[in-house]
DNA sequence: CCACATACGATACGTATAGTATCGTAATGG
DNA sequence: CCATTACGATACTATACGTATCGTATGTGG
């Protein structure tokens, strides 16, 4: 029965190897950077890792839980605590632009976002992931109405989304390119609104 | 030779059907409605339109600009000028969140922003759509900082994607269902920057 | 009224890709 | 040393994009 799954110990059998699985997930992302969602293929993945396609279907049940699990390796926000709300956000935002011009987060996220209204086994996937990366945000958030620096009535989850939203809209509704001298003008118009 | 372009007035042969150019993009986004971008196929535009797959294909170079033209056909901000800037905004927004419930707007724009990174002609083709979606909300705007409602240096464009940001924020990033109810607080957090 | 040009729906075709199945081989544990 | 599992490679099926080619329908110009 060997009731293996893929994390377990398996007691007998050649272990899977952790060597092709990175390989298999940088990969992914490599050519999700160079040609988009559309433009990959498992193929593609499988001779860029040098590993073969059941090696990959092994691991994953179809290509959008592997695309799920690379883009789950792109960093989120880094958390980052100067004392100050403004210093804080501005910091996270320009760190966490610089991510999405250097990886493939920016043709990866949309694309996924897209797909979650008519697939729920891809909805599942993605929830814990898109949340965990909110998290330094709202954390940040919750220091600063600690310290008084914003209103205490708040809602910290429509300030979190108010304050990333432009980052938002450019990315979605408008396709501009994400520049990090977006961000101060940014946060200070979003501040205006929490500042107690 | 026939210089015929789509468009312009050729001087024989039978005439493009009118009719059956409106079936095809009432298929589409009927199909983007059921099942989501991916699952959108030529085939089943063209069954479902009763037409053949030539005549969506004498139209449209692809499958793509297929979506986008359809896409452009779903309504946007529907201007609403009460006089007061809180109260256009809450009801352009709410009548816009409507839409995304009922429409296959929530599908689309994020696979073809998904896109639009890696398909210059896609990025071509979506531009003007997209912006012109913005340009009543930019309209109330501009109405309320000539009332003086808010202050006269505010950025306009960075108002607006801070108005609208929440929304791309739930539908994106949280992937969240768009409730009307949402529409208050986001309004009243926002303009709390903008006034003057 | 007829010739010509073009669009029509239908369908066959070539190519590409997802996902499955099956090779012989390699690694690990009992 | 033998059972078990993973490995890379490859053949296979099914689906779908986009093209080509049917015979037919519908328009304009002579």
């Amino acid at each position: 029965m060997a009731a293996d799954n893929g994390n377990g110990a398996s007691s007998a059998g050649r272990p899977r190897s952790e060597e092709a699985h990175q390989a298999i997930l940088d990969a992914t992302l490599e050519l999700l950077v160079e040609g988009g969602f559309s433009a990959l293929t498992v193929e593609g993945v499988a001779n860029r890792a040098g590993v073969g396609k059941a090696t990959i279907y092994r691991r994953w049940a179809s290509k959008l839980p592997l695309i799920v699990e690379a883009f789950g390796r792109l960093p989120g926000f880094e958390d980052c605590d100067t004392g100050n709300l403004d210093d804080d956000l501005k910091q996270m935002l320009r760190r966490y632009l610089e991510v999405f011009n250097s990886t493939a987060l920016s043709a990866v996220l949309p694309s996924l976002a897209g797909e979650r209204f008519h697939n729920d086994e891809l909805s599942v996937l993605f929830e814990p992931v898109s949340m965990s990366r909110r998290r330094p945000l709202i954390a940040a958030l919750e220091r600063a109405q600690e310290r008084g620096e914003i209103g205490p009535g708040i809602d910290l989850e429509l300030a979190a989304d108010l304050v990333v939203g432009p980052i938002a809209v450019a990315l979605f509704f408008k396709g501009g390119r994400l520049k990090p001298e977006m961000v101060g003008p940014m946060v200070d118009l979003a501040l205006r609104g929490l500042r107690a």
